[in-house]
Formats: C-alpha cells, structure tokens, sequence
DNA sequence: TAAACATATGCGAAATATCATATATATGTT
DNA sequence: AACATATATATGATATTTCGCATATGTTTA
C-alpha cells in the first residue's frame, strides 16, 4: 500500500464519508451507505469496487447484502489515520451518522 | 479546514511528498524541494501554490529564497496524519530524504 | 421457473487535474 | 541602471476522474 494510493482514494467524498463511516461502524453494507450517503447506487458501487481494488475494504456477501469492512490486512498508520480523521471531524459525518442512526430502508 | 480538502492536497505526489518532507525537516526552500523531487520549477511551484492557499503551508522570503513550513493553525489532527505518514513510509520517501541530504545546488 | 431485489459493471459524456512552455515579478549583484 | 538568479503565474494541450444511464449478475421468495 504506497501511501499517494492510498492518499488518491481518500480524496473524494464519497470515498472518505465511506471509509470514515466504515471506521466508526466496523462494517456496513451497500444500502446502508448508499442511504447514509444519498449518492445513486452504481455510485457507491463503483466507488467501493475501487477500494476494494485497492485494498482499503474487503467485502463479504450475506444472503442478499454485501457488507464492507476495512481490510485487517490494513497497516497500522493507515489505520491511525483513519481514525484520527473520523474522530475530529464529527461535523463532516454528523448528518450522515444520524441517517444511519435512522435504520436502512432494505435491510 | 475540511477532511477532503486536505485529502485532496495529499493526492498529488508531488505534493503529498511535498508536506512529508517538510513535516520531517521543519522548513524547507523551493530549490531544495525542487531538487530533492527532481521536478521542474514551475512545477513546484504551482504545486506549492496550491498547497498555500489550502492553508497548508505558509511561506516565508528570506532574500533570494522562499522558505515554505506546515501552517501552524494545522489542526492537530491534520499533522498527527502527516507525522505518521511521515515515520511508516521512509521507502517512499528516502531516495529524496538522500537527495536533500546532499546539499542544494543554489542555496 | 419467474419475479423481485441487491449489487456490480460497461460505456460515453462531462468535469477536473496536471503539465510544459513561455513569461512575469522580486531580489541581489555589479 | 543593467543583469543574474529565484520564484510565481498564465495559457493551452493532454490526461485522469467522475458520473449517469443502461444493463448484467447473483440471491431470495413466490
């Protein structure tokens, strides 16, 4: 994992919001995001079929869901900073946090 | 300061290498950036440009040269990422530490 | 098996970012 | 003042990214 990799995928918000919410949640799946994040569903799939390429997030399907955790395999300062990012930055989440608190129409 | 904002500075290898160095030198000036990343000068410089008027950096004339350091209204979470970037990735930045360390041709 | 639902992907258009070249500005030197 | 050096900016060409729409795939339920 080169850090300007890792750097590129955290630089657009849909990405961000998702891997930050993934951060705080330790797992979500696409409708739950797709929700949270009011983006259109191809969307959100293709950005997260980019951190998965990447190597940021692993997936695993449940029956009709696909859920997305950050991959464990993930070095730790890339953790750190993860965390440290989605701990100081509540009111860049705020709104998204409180639709997820709202429960996800599908699922 | 906003999470993607900043992390749209650090997508950019030039930059993103740009604020780790100074992070681990303190200051540095444009030809020795230049140097150091074996780039053109426009280009440093527009990259530079860039990252002052994020508030990233600052800039300082001391004669001749324009030294650049980390803004010091950073929010601290904002350098904890730097910080730690900077100390778990010296593969990707230790052939420009070297350079550095060779001295600047100008300054 | 078909229908409904959740998710993924192909593709072209539109927006954005990057770069090289040329040129401008600021400082220092003679 | 004239000139050299360090840095900044404008401009247009090129590359990269993002998105919307259409469609494909995989899973569950009827």
């Amino acid at each position: 994992m080169s850090p300007i990799q890792f750097y590129k995928c955290l630089a657009d918000d849909t990405r961000l919001k998702t891997l930050l919410l993934i951060t705080l949640k330790q797992e979500l799946c696409v409708c739950e995001l797709q929700e949270a994040l009011a983006v259109s569903q191809p969307k959100i799939s293709r950005h997260l079929a980019e951190l998965r390429k990447c190597e940021l997030l692993i997936d695993e399907r449940r029956g009709k869901w696909v859920y997305y955790q950050l991959n464990p395999e993930l070095p730790a300062w890339a953790v750190t900073v993860l965390q440290e990012t989605a701990a100081n930055n509540s009111e860049y989440l705020h709104p998204h946090l409180q639709q997820l608190s709202q429960g996800c129409a599908n699922c």
